[in-house]
RNA sequence: GGAGCCGUAGUUCAGCCUGGUCAGAACGCCGGCCUGUCAAGCCGGAGGUCGCGGGUUCAAAUCCCGUCGGCUCCGCCA
């Protein structure tokens, strides 16, 4: 039944056929896609890496091919001789790419046959994760995982002659290396010749590429995997793939552009898009101010209003203490939406599942304001609320009340959820902008020190140093605080659609500054001789000034291709607990292996 | 670490609130018929640990507790 390759050998691709093979003899191969037998008359797509074609077997004609054609199924992998036909006038599908074309079938063999597959191989049926990942052999049969991968294969090859012309070199660093205490966790390896030592997977390759700055190699790239052993989401997988390049002798504006020549480029070949240079800039301050967000989406409006002013003096305590403890008002408008009392209460209960206390609202109905905090609020405020707000007939107006941050963080998630639940992101537009003058250092309420925003090698605003020394000098914390918190980074996050596709800084060159950091987010001096020892010491030796940059990879093609999860544009993704349902990775090894590598487990 | 949704035939899902004709549909699969379909059509058939464990009850897919898994989100993470 099931017969060996033997002398057949393939000359096309079944989706590349056309009506320039018609009277052309051929051999393809795939897998059956679907069998339509009509009794007299079989017909066969046959499926491969690049389309369908259909086959054609008909009894009178060739009844030997008939006999076996009729025992074929989906999922079998066969092996197919045919002459190249058009289609009788009247038959031709245009939905295939082949569609005008069949293949008469001389010869069929059968290299393999097939169980039934778990799920049918076609875009109709949806399939739980769960069963997709177990059998993702499958699931990548499907039409449009294939085109994803196939787009993700042209996005790396764009980008590799990209940075090509560009004069950038391709090297690669390390998977096995060290691991850095700042960031995330990092996945570590244990190490057979080192008992008690590990390696750890790196978080990036961020200190390796300044090195090769360090080593005079000016513009590097590569496409690096990442790992890092957090929680994950719809757009985190713990191994993931970066973009990432590094320059010598830049300012933030060299690295931003060839960033943007790059996207610009993968725009217009991958979607035949025109993205105008330069991108937009906004700082990190308007952005959190007017979206709530250091990611914003610009494609909708609901922005952020301040309040702040207006309820200085209110009687209504809520407003006035947070006003009074050091913090701000801020409110949103949902234009002309009208919502019910139970669209309202589900939004408090979203609120409320991001910590709020609850949520203050004012809704303009039929010329009357209708509101539970109106009762507590003077004539005065409720009519500078609404002009400040230009509330009109059937708008919505949500409050957030607390410190900068948290507003901020409620307002903007707020804003987001709803643009979603009322639809207001309009159609396929893309919002490409750059979000700049990062803080360097935030400070950490749970650590209680300061912590680096991007990574602890960012370069402050030249001119800023100063201050940085000046910090350090000074005793009182909020002081401190203060001091710290103007200080801003050589930073740069690129953002499309509200999603943080990539970022990068200028960093660090000089010993000196370098110190000054680690001193301010508390890294002692042992610490970061024994963690960043190497890099310290490298920045002794002609350190060039230099900068870079990082995109994340699966996250640019999910976006591109409109996908909401980056699972669907990686070939063997990890469920939500890091497992793989392919392998069953993770999983228990050997005693003998685990005693090869001196660890022992402890239940 | 926390919250929500989900888990029933190979697949997708209904049934669950209100416990008792609740083991159901569609697709797929198997068999038959059928000479131009293309998600072929028509006729017939097989197929279930209702995720798992415990509890309540005369009786549990259904109610309760626990647990495992998938997804989304918060925390976490550039």
């Amino acid at each position: 039944m099931v017969e060996n390759l033997g002398d057949f050998r393939r000359d096309k691709y079944c989706g590349e056929i056309s009506l320039e093979d018609v009277g052309r003899e051929v051999r393809i191969c795939g897998w059956v896609h679907r069998v339509r037998n009509h009794g007299g008359v079989i017909f066969i797509d046959l499926r491969d890496r690049e389309g369908i074609v259909q086959v054609v077997v008909e009894e009178a004609k060739d009844p030997e091919v008939y006999e076996k054609a009729d025992s074929i199924r989906p999922e079998w992998v066969i092996g197919v001789r045919g002459e190249v036909r058009r289609r009788p006038e009247g038959t031709e599908n245009p939905k295939l790419k082949t569609g005008y074309v069949e293949v008469r079938a001389k010869e069929i063999r059968v290299f393999n046959t097939s169980e039934v597959p778990p799920f049918p191989v076609d875009e109709e049926t949806h399939v739980s994760e769960e069963t997709k990942l177990r059998y993702r052999y499958i699931d990548l049969r499907r039409e449009s995982m294939k085109e994803n991968l196939m787009f993700r294969h042209r996005f790396y090859q764009i980008t590799r002659r990209f940075f090509e012309e560009e004069g950038f070199v391709e090297i690669e660093t390390p998977f096995l290396t060290r691991s850095t205490p700042e960031g995330a966790r990092d996945f570590i390896v244990p190490s057979r010749l080192h008992p008690g030592k590990f390696y750890a997977l790196p978080q990036s390759p961020q200190l390796f590429k300044q090195i090769l700055m360090i080593a005079g190699f000016d513009r590097y790239f590569q496409i690096a995997r990442c790992f890092r052993d957090e929680d994950l989401r719809a757009d985190r997988q713990p191994e993931f793939t970066q973009i990432d390049f590094e320059m010598s002798f830049v300012r933030e504006e060299d690295v931003m552009e060839v960033a943007e020549k790059l996207v610009v480029r993968l725009f217009k070949d991958l979607l035949d898009i025109d993205l105008s240079r330069p991108f937009d800039r906004i700082t990190y301050e308007e952005a959190v101010s007017r979206y709530g967000t250091d990611k914003p989406d610009r494609r909708f409006g609901l922005e952020l209003v301040d309040l702040t002013d207006l309820f200085k003096e209110s009687e209504f305590n809520v407003f006035r203490s947070a006003v009074a403890s050091g913090g701000v008002v801020k409110a949103i408008n949902l234009k002309g939406r009208n919502p019910s009392r139970k669209d309202i209460d589900d939004l408090t209960v979203f609120v409320r599942g991001l910590g709020a206390k609850g949520l203050a609202w004012i809704k303009l109905d039929q010329g009357k304001v209708t509101s539970p905090i109106t009762k507590f609020l003077s004539q005065a405020e409720i009519e500078g609320v609404l002009r400040k707000m230009s509330a009109e007939e059937g708008d919505l107006i949500l409050f957030s009340a607390g410190s900068w941050q948290e507003v901020h963080r409620i307002l903007g998630a707020l804003r987001t959820h709803l643009a979603e639940k009322y639809d207001l992101v309009n159609g396929s537009g893309w919002d490409v902008l750059w979000v700049v003058d990062f803080p360097l250092m935030e400070w950490d309420e749970e650590e209680g020190r300061f912590v680096s925003l991007h990574h602890p090698f960012t370069a402050p605003k030249e001119g800023d140093e100063e201050k940085l020394r000046e910090a350090l000098k000074v005793e009182d914390l909020e002081e401190r605080k203060r001091i710290v918190h103007s200080v801003r980074a050589r930073a740069y996050d690129l953002v499309i659609n509200g999603e943080e596709v990539g970022g990068g800084s200028i960093r660090i060159h000089r010993r000196d500054i370098q110190d000054l950091v680690f001193r301010l987010l508390n890294i002692s001096e042992e610490e970061a001789q024994e963690k960043f020892g190497f890099l310290l010491e490298a920045l002794k030796f002609g350190a060039p000034p230099h900068g870079g940059f990082a995109f994340g990879l699966d996250r640019m093609v999910a976006l591109m291709r409109g996908l909401d999860s980056i699972r669907d544009v990686i070939a063997f993704p990890k469920t939500q607990k890091g497992i793989c349902m392919l392998t069953s990775a993770p999983d228990r090894v050997t005693p003998d292996q685990l005693r090869e590598v001196h660890i022992k487990v402890v239940e």
